[in-house]
DNA sequence: CACCCCTTTCCATCAGATGGAAAGCCGCTT
DNA sequence: AAGCGGCTTTCCATCTGATGGAAAGGGGTG
């Protein structure tokens, strides 16, 4: 029911709700005011209702959480070493999960969208998961691969050496696969029980080559993973001390 | 039953869940598994759960986040100028909630912690929302306010007579009040129904006065309050495209 | 004024939640 | 080895709480 709520609905009518989940009127409105009462949703004076402070602080505690925030001053060191746009994503089912997205440009306000899901088979980041991903993963993923562009490589037997190759190397590209007119780099990230997640540089096909940032991009993907390797102890220590007091 | 998780607990087994929540471990165990099956929990291999990444993602769907994405960046730029570390909060019940805090200098890692709720009445930020907010909350929350250090302002009047000038002059401090060795300077960032957020700037005592630092904290909030005005349309557009392709 | 779409409440019907108890599983101590 | 304490997981009789159709109330608009 909550999945009634995703990016382009950040707010809702009751009505809505109850349409986009299938529900009656009548239980919707039970549901969302349990919801509201335990500060999960929101209730806005124009009678929409969204997602809640207490749902936020929750997701806070997740897992990707604590990956954006090691890794983001790694990623606005690369954003200015680069000058493209960077973005850190794992391994969720059968997508990449964008864990955080820095743009370019100061002047170009991009902006980023952490929690956007991208494809493992056409992205840069989605290859490198893929690739050091157990065998099962590309398995299933390569069944049918989806056509996004008509630079999608969708042919099996050229993905799987794509991915063999990636292994090889530790790099991955993509060029127009997923977005006309976008390419993308990236390496993965080695944490403490294995690659934890990949690390990519998206641009556009008018910029120079991507070919000169493999370099900053190891570097960074190296910063990343040693943060979180060694940084682990005091981090947990310092949110305990920083969010532990909870509010009525 | 969610509260069982905060910042110091971010992972649980299935005991101190229902020891937590209070509940008999048979119905935790039946919650607990249709809340992995919604994705909202996850399980980790050592049978602890923590929160998933479905909770991350309706998160980020919150006013918070908006919030923070819209001012991260003149965050940065007040940072850099200042040299100090700043944070931007909001209004949630009797509390400051932090949406966001960048630590100051590059080379001390101090991490920031977005999700922690401070006192209204001894930090900048929250006398700054205190004194905008209608009079029914100072009403409440000067009822007995809390003693922090032993700098903390506890009577009732010099409260009101700060939370009056806060009006007059549109800045609020706070030295030591909250935290030994911590001083702040906040001011209110005005959006479209009035003041929306505080943008503060902390700093040890050591450090120069912070009164040179009004003049950027000032111009830094009202950039916010003009994005957060004037981006919100492409900014909806935006996250539409971004984070709206749900996945099973 | 009538229409439409929304929110909110009520209540008889019915289905699913509840939690004690017992089984099974480590890892530890005696 | 045997015993113990903590954990997870399953079962099932009990009964409490969810369900959704219907109707009332509230604002807008043509």
């Amino acid at each position: 029911m909550l999945d009634a709520f995703d990016g382009g609905h950040q707010a809702l009518t009751l009505s809505q709700i109850a349409r986009r989940a299938g529900l009656p009127v009548a239980t919707a409105h039970r549901h969302v005011a349990d919801l509201c009462a335990a500060r999960l949703l929101a209730r806005r004076p124009e009678a929409t209702y969204e997602i809640g402070a207490r749902m936020w602080r929750l997701g806070l505690l997740a897992p990707p959480t604590r990956l954006r925030e090691t890794a983001l001053p790694y990623l606005q060191d690369l954003v200015i070493a680069t000058g493209h746009t960077a973005h850190l994503a794992v391994l969720d089912g059968q997508h990449a999960l964008v864990v955080e997205r820095l743009a370019g440009s100061r002047t170009q306000p991009t902006r980023h969208s952490p929690g956007a899901r991208l494809p493992l088979h056409c992205t840069a980041v989605g290859k490198v998961l893929l690739a050091y991903a157990p065998i099962a993963l590309s398995d299933e993923v390569l069944r049918q691969p989806a056509r996004y562009t008509k630079w999608t490589v969708t042919d099996v037997v050229a993905l799987r050496r794509q991915l063999a190759t990636i292994l090889r190397v530790g790099v991955a590209t993509s060029a127009q696969e997923h977005r006309e007119g976008v390419s993308s780099l990236a390496v993965p990230v080695h944490g403490s029980s294995g690659v934890v997640a990949a690390l990519g540089i998206l641009a556009p096909l008018t910029s120079p080559r991507l070919g000169g940032t493999v370099g900053p991009l190891q570097a960074a993907a190296a910063a990343v993973g040693a943060a979180l390797i060694g940084g682990d102890l005091e981090h947990v220590v310092d949110s305990e001390r920083d969010i532990g007091d909870e509010g009525p």
